[in-house]
RNA sequence: CGCGGAGUAGAGCAGUCCGGUAGCUCGUCGGGCUCAUAACCCGGAGGUCGCAGGUUCAAAUCCUGCCUCCGCAACCA
């Protein structure tokens, strides 16, 4: 019986088109898959949509449609997304799937059974314009970290799971299973970062949104991400159903592929979960890292979001995927830009590898008429290029089990190259002069046919299409030969084979030319996403009160001219400088998050503005009484407002 | 002292766990070849391995301190 390989991507959340660190994240899943099955595995490959949560109702409700109509549509561009990208998956998980609905009803109802979820009280922060629960942590000098608006405390009755009763199982896991949390690091990151300061039950019910999966003997209550999402893994394979053979054949995950921002999610969370549940715990968690551009994160309000599809259509799939594969090593961040891009594409796939497609199936019709009958004539050379496609298989074998993309794609390259070596060092063009030599001339041909079809071989997880396309420009049909078992032993091709010459695989790039291109490209939709962002504000505006105020809303506010006095860096905090600033005879504390632009020494003496009459609020342990008026630019570079006559005196009322 | 990652030729990275002549790709300069996609092959130049100490016969690698950048801090892949 073939053994079973169970892998997975996260689900993801369709609030948005994914971008190209989501395909990334499945291209490099994709690319074990492939692997796997074809090393004889019985694979099965999941991916899904996570499509519940108060974003999407809210997103919805904003669009005039119904949440499922909303996701349908999402989840439609992203099933394309994958086709573009030929994502193998097996099977599609969508948490509106009735069987995972009914699953995580029945989780959720068995955990509340257990003992393992317990009806409580969850005290946070809300955010009344924003309709969003915060944390403590979570709020930005003590306001709304999406609106920056103030936040009141609340007390909503909620489900918890005693995620603290796990914690020393979890450590003992961890600990004692080295490869469970991948790369290294983030196991350390994981231990030293959440498990030892202490684990909290966690909140696993909401009852501030309707669009998610009820809980059935509590309604009003909706199951929380941790249970909705993270059960997918499991309720997609039929956990919890009448039929559940999959789960029993597939469970536990061998892999499951992540973000490396949701590594605690999957290595907490998750296996804790399953712990709770008596299930065995994946045997991999594997945090991949983020595509860095420019130097910094992807975001939207950058507006260096990468579009897969643009470039997919642009290079074609097998490029895009050979550039996120090699380029980056798994696991660590690696920085995307269209200059690498377009270097990978032109030196690898069309100077090393396509041209030494095209460069042999070339001499087989120059020289043969494009019919290669081979003998036993060896040269000198044979036997280092022989023991290297040995070792290099070998090689890649022992890479893609840590799932090294990168190194093994590195490995099927200097093979390439060696190959291209090979011809420089027996000189086909030469041999060709004598006819006495046909008989070499063939062997030597023969063996770059055949090292073109082991790298072949070895390619097919990573490309879809060149592969192919080098297995028909070398005319093999037989598919034992496309094997993976067929690269152990250098040469099955037949001895005589026929060449169809082609296009060329992997054209060249015209760099200046294309990067000329792209930049107006970038620019375009940069200003697209601008404008789009700005129509967006100012529809909100027009929806709550038209962004006019009156003369008396005006008035509400008391600003006034203050001179600090005193200020200082505030410890344990990246942004916060405590002032101390006299207003008239009074001297008050006030907080202000822009340490990263004023030193304590810039700030003295400084004639500023303040929001007088704003409500103190607890900061650092103090109590900051008002704010300090400064402008913000598109950079996030803050500037103080002052007054303009440097001798102005404080204390006056702005107007 | 909140946590983690990074700092190595012009660029991007590997090497650091397990000290021992600093490696790869691209670029650049020179040479070779002409089967091939102006490609391929060979060679050269270019690095005080972030800084400062320490351990050692020997440090990019181990230890201590510091600087800079990035990310995270209850779900942005």
């Amino acid at each position: 019986m073939k053994e079973k390989f169970y892998i997975t991507t996260p689900i993801y959340y369709p609030s948005d088109k994914l971008h190209i660190g989501h395909s990334y994240c499945t291209v490099c899943t994709d690319t074990m898959a492939r692997y796997k099955r074809l090393r004889g595995y019985d694979v099965k490959f999941l991916t899904g949509t996570d499509e519940h949560g108060q974003k999407i109702e809210r997103i919805a409700t904003a669009q005039g449609v119904t949440p499922k109509a909303y996701v349908d549509n999402i989840v439609c561009g992203i099933k394309e997304l994958w086709h573009d990208l030929d994502i193998s998956y097996d099977q599609f998980i969508r948490t509106t799937d009735e069987i995972h609905v009914n699953g995580v009803k029945k989780i959720f109802k068995t955990l509340y059974d257990k003992g393992d979820i317990y009806k409580s009280v969850y005290e946070g922060w809300y955010c009344t314009p924003c309709e969003t629960f915060f944390t403590e942590h979570q709020l930005v000098n003590g306001k709304c970290p999406d609106c920056g608006r103030d936040v009141e405390k609340v007390k909503e009755e909620s489900y918890f799971f005693r995620l603290s009763k796990y914690q020393d199982r979890l450590i003992k896991h961890i600990e004692e299973n080295p490869d469970f949390i991948s790369p290294q690091t983030r196991q350390n990151e994981m231990i030293s970062n959440f498990l030892k300061p202490g684990l909290d039950d966690l909140c696993v019910s909401r009852t501030s949104f309707k669009w998610g999966i009820p809980v059935d003997f509590d309604p009003g209550h909706i199951v929380y991400v941790w249970v909705d999402a993270l059960s997918n893994y499991i309720t997609a394979l039929g956990y919890g159903s009448e039929n559940d053979s999959e789960f029993k054949k597939y469970w536990p995950a061998d892999v499951q592929v992540v973000g490396k921002e949701i590594v605690r999610f999957h290595t907490i969370i998750w296996p804790a979960m399953l712990m709770a549940l008596d299930l065995p715990l994946p045997k991999q968690v594997f945090g991949h890292g983020w595509l860095i551009i420019d130097g910094g994160k992807m975001s939207k309000s950058k507006g260096n979001v990468v579009d897969p599809k643009v470039l997919v259509e642009k290079y074609g799939l097998d490029a895009i995927r050979y550039f996120l594969l090699r380029e980056i090593a798994f696991g660590q961040d690696g920085n995307f830009t269209n200059e690498a891009l377009i270097q990978r594409i032109n030196s690898d796939l069309a100077n090393d590898l396509g041209n030494l497609v095209s460069r042999t199936t070339g001499m087989i019709d120059k020289y043969f008429g494009g019919r290669l009958i081979s003998g036993q004539s060896e040269t000198e050379f044979d036997a280092e290029l022989k023991a290297l496609t040995a070792s290099t298989v070998s090689k890649v074998e022992a890479y893609m089990d840590k799932m090294m993309f990168s190194d093994a794609l590195s490995e099927i390259w200097t093979l390439i190259r060696r190959t291209n070596k090979y011809i420089d060092e027996t000189r086909p063009w030469v041999l060709a002069k004598e006819d006495s030599n046909k008989e070499i001339l063939a062997n030597v041909l023969y063996n770059i046919g055949e090292v073109l079809r082991i790298v072949s071989i070895m390619l097919q997880p990573f490309m879809p299409n060149a592969p192919k396309e080098i297995f028909r420009q070398l005319n093999i049909k037989d598919s034992t030969l496309k094997e993976w078992d067929s690269i152990k032993t250098f040469g099955l091709m037949p001895k005589n084979f026929s060449v169809l010459k082609g296009e060329v695989i992997f054209p060249r790039i015209d760099m200046k030319k294309e990067l000329a291109e792209l930049e107006e490209a970038t620019k375009k939709a940069r200003a697209e996403s601008i404008a789009a962002k700005t129509a967006e504000a100012e529809k909100e505006h027009e929806d709550t009160n038209d962004g006019i105020i009156t003369i008396d809303d005006f008035a509400k506010l008391k600003l006034k001219v203050g001179v600090v006095l005193a200020s200082e860096k505030v410890e344990k905090s990246k942004k916060l400088l405590r002032n101390q600033v006299k207003i008239g005879d009074e001297i008050r504390v006030i907080f202000s998050g822009i340490s990263k632009f004023y030193s304590p020494e810039d700030m003295i003496g400084k004639k500023v503005i303040v929001v007088a009459n704003l409500a103190p609020r607890q900061m650092m342990g103090e109590t900051s009484c008002g704010m300090i008026l400064a402008a913000e630019d598109s950079n996030g570079d803050l500037s103080l407002i002052t007054t303009d006559k440097p001798d102005f005196e404080p204390g006056g009322e702005v107007k």
